[in-house]
DNA sequence: TTTAATTTGTACGTATGTATT
DNA sequence: CAATACATACGTACAAATTAA
């Protein structure tokens, strides 16, 4: 019940094989034909069983090796997709209007957390913000943010009215480069006090670092309620379209 | 300071456009010059400069249409790749030894979470376990699971002694579809004993749902101290190795 | 509405390079 | 050192989608 219309010979021929692994035909560590072999079973170009069995590879489920050979990957550990939306649209997509509260704002020097962890040296400004995002009226997601105005130093005097910080930064250097790291933390009063949530309560946090030529140009930690909140991964599936 | 070595011409080609991308030659919205000038330009064919489109398109870099052509991806929301390796790889990692031990085991028949949850009907039984799993003597993770014995009936005898339950589950029915949820709760009663921690303390929970033909095969639940345990994204960066 | 032009998408067959046995 | 099987590349051809005339 899942393989249907396979327009194209090398989506037919990846989807075949994932079928043979998934049913057990073929299991861990046994051996695929040779692309040439494949090829010729169905007529087509050895390049077009290549880039099945590349893509197989790509998405962990074939390992290859020169000379070797191609094998069904021995399983282990899962590997899925994980999308970071924009508060905005991820709110919007509720249904629920979209608004924020930039609670605190302050320019910090000489602040050892901030320094260590924007790589800065400790005459460096580091613009700090904590903003509250709202799904209508309820609080869903309380914002942490450091700026190294070393790197962005128009973010010092931006109104951040319009336009919140994370999508202003964006706009600024749309392709930084981000690492994340979710976590799960029991809330502090103030945090507690923003989300409108009782101290200790578990919140769902989400860190991320963004770096451009070895230059941190931020750091954030993103605090939802555990309770209401919830990441799904997408998985990794069968190859529908391309 | 990114691109070195970059052996073979297509990867070339995407890393350029990417360092484009990223030093903000090539903004959101831009459009990039068509395969075939691109090719002209590198000296190589077509085809070549497809696959370093074709790679930048599925990373999220920039968007194709057909007769339209290629232009640089509005950025909007980030991805990233999560690994959730097997508990027993990840606390070897770390050179602590690894054991768990079983401290739930039954037949549940009739159980309402259990049949919605697996999607089964009211007659069909489900074996629920829980398993604690140690980094040396410290309780790591805490394991509920569900799995459906209308689709693996061999469970119910399985002593898991020497092999948990997930790893046995993975060698039984290798690829199996697999769904995650990521969130955050407080401990109750008798997770927080299990785990040596104060009930309330905020856990991270991974939750996986298992499917084979549209059958659910098994659910479980992973919670981890929250304090401790924090799980780290890879990130999508520039193209290194192929 | 139909037709043509443009640009990406896939495929073919061949050739050569490269890691591994 | 040779043989093997994957990895990349070339040039050409045609299909499919989309825009413009």
């Amino acid at each position: 019940m899942t393989e249907r219309a396979s327009a194209s010979p090398y989506l037919t021929i990846k989807n075949d094989l994932l079928s043979q692994i998934r049913s057990g035909q073929l299991r861990p560590g046994d051996a695929v034909p040779h692309e040439e072999t494949i090829a010729q079973q169905y007529g087509v170009a050895r390049a077009t069983v290549h880039r099945a069995m590349r893509e197989l590879a790509e998405e962990g489920f074939v390992e290859r090796k020169r000379r070797a050979g191609t094998r069904v990957a021995a399983v282990g550990g899962r590997t899925t997709k994980v999308d970071i939306a924009l508060v905005r649209d991820e709110i919007e997509r509720t249904g629920a209007p979209y608004r924020f509260k930039i609670l605190t704002r302050n320019v910090l020097v000489e602040d050892d957390f901030a320094q260590r962890i924007l790589r800065v040296s400790s005459k460096q400004p580091v613009l700090y913000l904590e903003i509250l995002h709202y799904a209508g009226d309820q609080p869903y997601q309380l914002e942490e943010r450091w700026i190294n105005l070393d790197v962005v130093p128009s973010a010092e005097t931006q109104p951040f009215d319009a336009t919140n910080p994370n999508e202003w930064l964006i706009a600024t250097m749309p392709y930084a480069e981000a690492e994340h790291k979710f976590s799960a933390q029991n809330a502090t009063a103030n945090q507690a006090k923003a989300l409108a949530l009782a101290e200790g309560d578990a919140l769902f946090v989400i860190e991320r670092r963004t770096a451009l030529d070895a230059k941190m140009i931020t750091y954030v930690r993103m605090l939802h309620p555990g309770q209401t909140y919830a990441m799904a991964a997408t998985n990794f599936s069968l190859s529908t379209k391309n």
